[in-house]
DNA sequence: CATAATACCTCATTATACGATGCATCAAAT
DNA sequence: ATTTGATGCATCGTATAATGAGGTATTATG
């Protein structure tokens, strides 16, 4: 797990690409999904999932549809039209961002 | 200039990284070697420094010293013995990172 | 029968980057 | 000469977003 300060900036992007790779899905799913991609190093909290689709989903990049399994509740999001349009641009940003990290904090030789 | 949030948790790393490399720095000398380093995509703002430097003084990860240029003061950071102990660590998980993102952003296949 | 996994949610707390602001020196341009 | 931009330090209120703790409920497993 990463320390906290880190993942700032980088959920709203990850949920972008996901539903830009899976046409829909619901939270419990992000989550499980995002562990499994990291290697369990990011482990998104309920806490901070739920708000950030709620905010995608008034910002109009998302919308939501609630299914019934047996007596349970599933509520699936998407990307809106809107949405899909916005995706790339926050991924190249995403790829940049790596690369130049990648750039910043590749081993160099210390001072002896 | 990535957006604001992506740079949380990165600052007090890379101040870490650059004193690792060059014995010591001064505050207005790391914002233009990050500016350099980055291809001007992290300008770091005085703002944010500042702060992150002083906060590295008190955490005794830093030490500091004041040379007067002309009738300029200008304040060298330097790492302690303690601190130079705690930079590989950092680096590690910040490498890591980088490679997390690349992974989890890479160009697939999206849903048609 | 109890525990873990599934599944949703809210809200106060916390960390930290930034903008605005301030002060001062020095070089370059008008 | 004067103004602008670069150098160089600093503080402080604001905004943002991830988290922890808390809540509710269903279903599967030991």
């Amino acid at each position: 797990m990463y320390s906290r300060e880190l993942l700032k900036g980088i959920l709203k992007p990850i949920i972008l690409k996901l539903l830009s790779e899976n046409d829909k899905m619901y939270g419990y799913e992000i989550v499980q999904k995002v562990k499994e991609l990291s290697g369990d190093k990011i482990l998104i909290k309920e806490g901070s999932l739920y708000p950030a689709l709620h905010t995608l989903l008034k910002e109009g990049v998302l919308q939501a549809e609630s299914i019934s399994i047996g007596n349970r509740t599933r509520k699936y999001y998407k990307l809106t039209s809107s949405g899909s349009g916005q995706v790339q641009l926050a991924m190249d940003e995403l790829l940049d961002f790596s690369q130049t990290l990648k750039t910043i904090f590749e081993p160099k030789p210390a001072v002896s």
